[in-house]
DNA sequence: ATGATACGGGCGGCTGATTA
DNA sequence: TAATCAGCCGCCCGTATCAT
């Protein structure tokens, strides 16, 4: 629900979030057509001796399911698909490049291809290219059920591990039937975009607590149960894996992906997807990338070691042939402040590399321990140290609906209730 | 003994689509 | 129109273990 902005200079950008209102639908349904009158509470942090400006206000809503479908994919710690359309639409034109160094599911890359922006995609975790790729390229039913016929399936087939605790035999047959058919597939160097696309679905629809995925009830897929944590809930529930029919799963989630995907955002995603970068590289050397190619960055990157990405995904990694050691010898951030800030200082060297000059940088981070640590405040200083312009603290306020009982955390209290995006510029 | 580091838990409210 | 249900989302922190 952002207004119609163009490119702003910015002292414009300082006066659109000073004056900025949101503009409710919630309100428009009650028939109340007034504006949601928040305004926006401005205050100033010292930093280093600095000051620096902050802005709060409801900037963007991040209801469930009110982005384009297409983003439905499950991913620990991915950030809703407002969150960069915002910046997106404030600091850039089509055609104009949009990067994201921790990119994760894509949320930034495909919400940028869905506006007409050119986009390259990094992380360091080849999941996340898995993930992302074929969403530029939404294949029809008609396509991926022809395909997923051609697939032969043989129910003798096993997992050269134990996933008795997940799968049902039958099911089981199926993913590793479909698993030996992609790496055959991948190796003859024949894999095709409609492989990707099954790779990608499937990869989602491994573990969930529904009757849409392979497996017997366990968490949501954002985070993974070990087999020996799977065997007690099984136990606790008295559960065990009943048959879940592989294709049709697979079909059925082709279909809600694209639920309310237009067809115009599906040709500008592909024309994005055809001169997109994706690159599977540490956020602080992308030689792949040109100087000054980038007009703005919307990321967020790991905060401290909070979140255990490759063991979150180990039977992701499984399907898809990934080593979970190498992953992780890759992924070297560790919960030392000194050492994230160390690391950090060296990705924004980069990104003032290839960010071009009046180009821009919105870095969301978070408040970890209990808001001891503040990792925005942290953020400024280095930011400032390489040559960004600290234009300011953005925070989007919103009455929250997050239910995040996992570890008995109330609404509000801790985690990302507030998303906290530090707005740098390049200036020219 | 003390501080640093590693490990890993295991729900449920809400929204929107589908079905009755 | 109401009822049902799939599927989304959550970057924390207590405790065990290791290092000094």
């Amino acid at each position: 629900m952002v207004n119609k902005i163009s490119k702003k200079s910015i002292s414009t950008i300082h006066g659109y979030l000073k004056n900025f209102k949101l503009y409710s639908k919630e309100k428009e349904r009650k028939n109340s057509k007034k504006l949601n009158q928040k305004s926006t509470k401005i205050d100033y942090l010292e930093i280093d001796g600095k000051k620096i400006i902050r802005y709060t206000n409801e900037f963007w809503t991040s209801k469930q399911r009110q982005a384009a479908s297409i983003h439905e994919i499950s991913y620990r710690a991915c950030f809703k698909a407002q969150l960069p359309k915002f910046f997106i639409q404030l600091l850039t034109k089509e055609n104009e490049m949009v990067y994201d160094p921790f990119s994760g599911r894509g949320t930034t890359v495909i919400e940028a291809g869905i506006m007409g922006r050119k986009v390259i995609s990094n992380d360091i975790n080849p999941l996340s290219e898995i993930l992302t790729v074929p969403r530029f390229f939404v294949q029809t039913i008609k396509e991926v059920e022809e395909r997923l016929s051609e697939i032969k399936v043989d129910y003798k087939s096993e997992a050269e591990i134990d996933l008795s605790m997940f799968y049902h035999k039958k099911t089981e047959a199926e993913i590793v039937s479909l698993k030996n058919y992609l790496l055959e597939r991948k190796e003859k160097n024949e894999e095709d975009i409609i492989d990707k696309w099954i790779r990608m679905v499937a990869t989602n629809r491994l573990s969930g607590h529904s009757k849409g995925f392979f497996s017997v009830f366990t968490l949501p897929p954002n985070q993974a149960v070990s087999p020996e944590r799977q065997r007690k809930i099984n136990e606790k529930r008295n559960q065990e894996p009943e048959y879940r029919e592989v294709k049709k799963l697979i079909v059925r989630k082709t279909k809600a992906l694209q639920r309310n995907l237009k067809k115009e955002e599906k040709i500008k995603l592909a024309e994005a997807g055809k001169t997109a970068k994706f690159l599977t590289s540490d956020a602080r050397k992308t030689p792949e990338i040109e100087d000054e190619k980038v007009s703005l960055i919307v990321t967020s990157p790991p905060f401290l070691d909070v979140v255990q990405y490759s063991k979150d995904n180990w039977l992701r990694c499984w399907f898809n042939d990934i080593d979970v050691k190498e992953i992780e010898k890759k992924i070297t951030i560790t919960r030392k402040l000194d050492e994230w800030t160390k690391v950090m200082k060296e990705a924004f060297k980069e990104f003032y590399r290839i960010i071009k000059p009046g180009g821009y940088l919105a870095f969301e981070v978070g408040e970890v321990r209990k808001g001891k640590i503040k990792l925005d405040e942290e953020v400024v200083p280095i930011g400032a140290e390489v040559g960004f312009e600290p234009v300011g603290i953005v925070i989007n306020l919103q009455e929250f609906t997050k239910t995040a009982n996992i570890w008995g955390i109330e609404n509000n209290e801790y985690g990302t209730n507030t998303n906290r995006i530090v707005l740098f510029k390049k200036n020219r």
